[in-house]
DNA sequence: ATACTTAATTTTGAATTCATAATTAAGTCA
DNA sequence: TGACTTAATTATGAATTCAAAATTAAGTAT
């Protein structure tokens, strides 16, 4: 019931927040499947907890946007539209670019390393057609660029629209194609970190984030 | 009870909704002051809920950063830290700019018509010396731009962050010459987006904010 | 069968209750 | 007086309860 944050200040944990951290992932990843209700008892019984601090959790959850609550119908986990794509991408968009550019300012040469590293095992999953392993990795270089960056908000802000995108698992369907244009994108992305070119990192995430849109809409229209 | 949204859909609103939009208002306009314990109990009274609402109203008001939950010690109304001024503006400043794109490529005549008759009722109170009317008309300008972006998730994003900087009165404080520098930005702002330049705009709004941040950081540090 | 009522069941929203932690007040001793 | 204990009070977290709404099931008529 306890944990270190960075500023290593010791902070018990609400159970709320436990259940929110909890029942995030099952939405980004799918097990919750977009559209479907959310059984506020069945997840209590899962979760061993009383229905109020489930429900304190699925209010957070409704503010991020990942559940829409219905006054006496409950919770529904949110569907990804084309129209919310549109809206998010552009943001999303924006808080990439900022990011290349605060990270190229503060990163460290440690941090630097690590991203070369993800990178090159996320060029060993591509080779390997290991697309899971792929996605996985992708995540923790954007996560990493982002910590880079030395902006907590904009973390935060930049994950809980990702998140919001996430719930489209169109990754299990990226063609060929756009596999290989993000491999090239994700080249140019680790040069200009190691070059630490803030407005070329910049520059180039936004064009990474504006064909993962593109790619996102077409795979939810095929879909 | 009822309340019709954008799309037309009448939709029952939760009495922990109502709650955090009317506890909101009370902390970005200070009487709930930064710093001060929020007294669950006396603001279950003054609403005549009793505490289940409030508790989960809180916990999105926690969501949002405008209070800090500690375990076992209850809500706290964040404080305005130089730290955060310096995290929020550069993200702010990001999605303004975006804004400002958005906005030119969408905006009606009728928008920019308003737009315009704000900024001249603005001016007015700026040689009236009328600084809260100033401020009051100053972010009615900015939300029509962010509307006229027509994008919800940029339009919450931006605003759920200018909320957290507008704990800083700082308003009430801002120098003579800020002001008129003020002025002048915004002389260029009404100008850009009449001229439907999305890109002047965008550059002139984040200008704008890193003046603004420069501005409230220095009343942080002589308050 | 299908649409329409009505009753039973389940789910939800919100108040209340209860155990525990934190805070305050009162007492004790140097 | 002032630091330290201990007891009383208050506030908090979470489970439970209860009323109302929604959903499902059952029955009725066409």
């Amino acid at each position: 019931m306890f944990e270190q944050t960075d500023s290593g200040i010791i902070e018990r944990r609400s159970l709320h927040m436990e259940i929110v951290e909890r029942i995030r992932p099952l939405i980004v990843e799918g097990q919750l499947k977009p559209g479907s209700k959310v059984q506020e008892k069945e997840l209590c019984n899962q979760f061993n907890v009383s229905r109020t601090p489930m429900r304190e959790a699925l209010k957070v959850l409704a503010a991020e946007r990942l559940v829409r609550l219905e006054v006496n119908r409950g919770a529904w986990v949110t569907l990804v539209t084309k129209d919310e794509v549109n809206e998010v991408f552009p943001v999303l968009t924006a808080l990439e670019a900022l990011s290349g550019e605060l990270a190229c300012q503060h990163i460290t040469e440690a941090e630097v390393k690590r991203a070369r590293r993800l990178h090159d095992e996320m060029m060993q999953s591509y080779k390997d057609r290991n697309l899971a392993l792929y996605f996985k990795i992708n995540q923790e270089i954007h996560h990493t660029i982002l910590l880079a960056g030395r902006n907590d908000t904009l973390t935060k802000s930049a994950e809980a629209l990702s998140a919001r995108m996430q719930r489209a698992r169109y990754a299990a369907n990226m063609s060929e194609n756009r596999w290989a244009q993000a491999v090239k994108e994700h080249e140019k992305i680790i040069e200009k970190l190691e070059a630490r070119d803030g407005r070329g990192l910049s520059d180039v995430l936004a064009e990474h984030m504006r064909n993962k849109q593109a790619s996102v809409l077409h795979w939810l229209q095929t879909n």
